[in-house]
DNA sequence: CCAAGGTACTTGTTGCGTCAACTAAAGCGT
DNA sequence: ACGCTTTAGTTGACGCAACAAGTACCTTGG
């Protein structure tokens, strides 16, 4: 499948020899790899077919009511909730346009900031999110945490941890911050 | 970030304390599940950036070119060339069609079976799929490969694999079987 | 040798994400 | 009080992927 990042070993290695210009894999780099590949392609489209399947939701979708439903009064900044969801701020805000009408959301302008807009989890999104949180985990164990023993999950921490130190060296993504549910001012 | 995975543990080990109906994750579990899919939600984009920036590819028209690359005469069927990719046919199509316009592959109706579309990569193809390799390995070592020890390495082939058999039982993707390149009559 | 069914694509439609404006509201210096 | 800059969010256009239909070709049973 992937001869194209390793198939020259040998050539390069009469030129150049050293770390900076020598791109290609081992073959035990090669395989962990492919491997990462394969899964980061595969993953997102599974939790997006059973969420879809079982609650008429997007991963993305669920992850923004699942943010909201764990706020103080169910409500964050658009900002806020942009930040928590990884997303761009174009990307929410359709998103929640959408969610506002199937009545899972609604938005409100921020009574202290007139620029902000604030977005509440509806009863019905509530209901919703809570009704396709036990799905949801339940892949969860299916696809990853009941395929891997106690070892590996630990090592799998670890090993993600470390990549996304790489990948997202500003913590954008995952802050686990203190929850500034409104108007900080 | 994730409550709403685990915040009821306590509430459930009431009356589900057996694997099947209790869905919530221990601690540990929890942050290798969010690991992972913070780190499929982010590789994916790193991954096109880099080849978007450097070579005016996604990662999946990098995928098509790369196959072809390595095939028998640069060529391959159409149905051979979306297994390969992990692609729909009908994705394929879209693409490679875009890929003929710019140059880089020819379409042409297979001898042996009219039903069939062969893809062949261009000179030109082939120039650019090689010069973009070693942008794209770089970027492996540098978001995965580099940032771990030998030892994870190891792990992360064992993790992956195992994720693989449950993600994809069929082994639809990444199925590393010989090449069939044309016409098996 | 012809009809029925399956195979190998292609094409049109729809939905979502990104990018590039654009609007509106603060903040800030004078 | 007046502009200028920054911040927060919305909107519209465009590109790409998924799904559904359609077309052309092969194959198999009668």
């Amino acid at each position: 499948m992937a001869q194209h990042l390793d198939q020259h070993v040998d050539q390069i290695a009469d030129h150049a020899p050293d770390e900076a210009t020598a791109p290609w894999l081992t073959a035990d780099q090669l395989r962990a790899w492919l491997g990462l590949v394969s899964v980061a392609e595969l993953l997102p489209v599974r939790l997006d077919q059973q969420l879809q399947r079982d609650a008429g939701l997007t991963h993305f979708e669920y992850m923004v009511l699942a943010m909201l439903s764990e706020a103080p009064d169910r409500t964050l900044r658009m900002t806020m909730l942009a930040a928590r969801t990884d997303a761009t701020l174009p990307r929410l805000s359709h998103v929640v346009r959408r969610l506002e009408e199937r009545g899972l959301v609604a938005r409100s302008s921020c009574p202290s900031d007139g620029r902000a807009t604030n977005a509440t989890l509806s009863d019905e999104g509530y209901r919703v999110v809570v009704g396709a949180a036990p799905g949801h985990v339940r892949e969860a164990r299916r696809l990853v945490v009941d395929a891997l023993d106690a070892t590996q999950i630990a090592q799998l921490e670890a090993i993600t941890q470390r990549l996304l130190e790489r990948l997202d060296p500003d913590r954008r993504f995952c802050p686990d911050r203190p929850a500034t549910p409104d108007s900080p001012h």
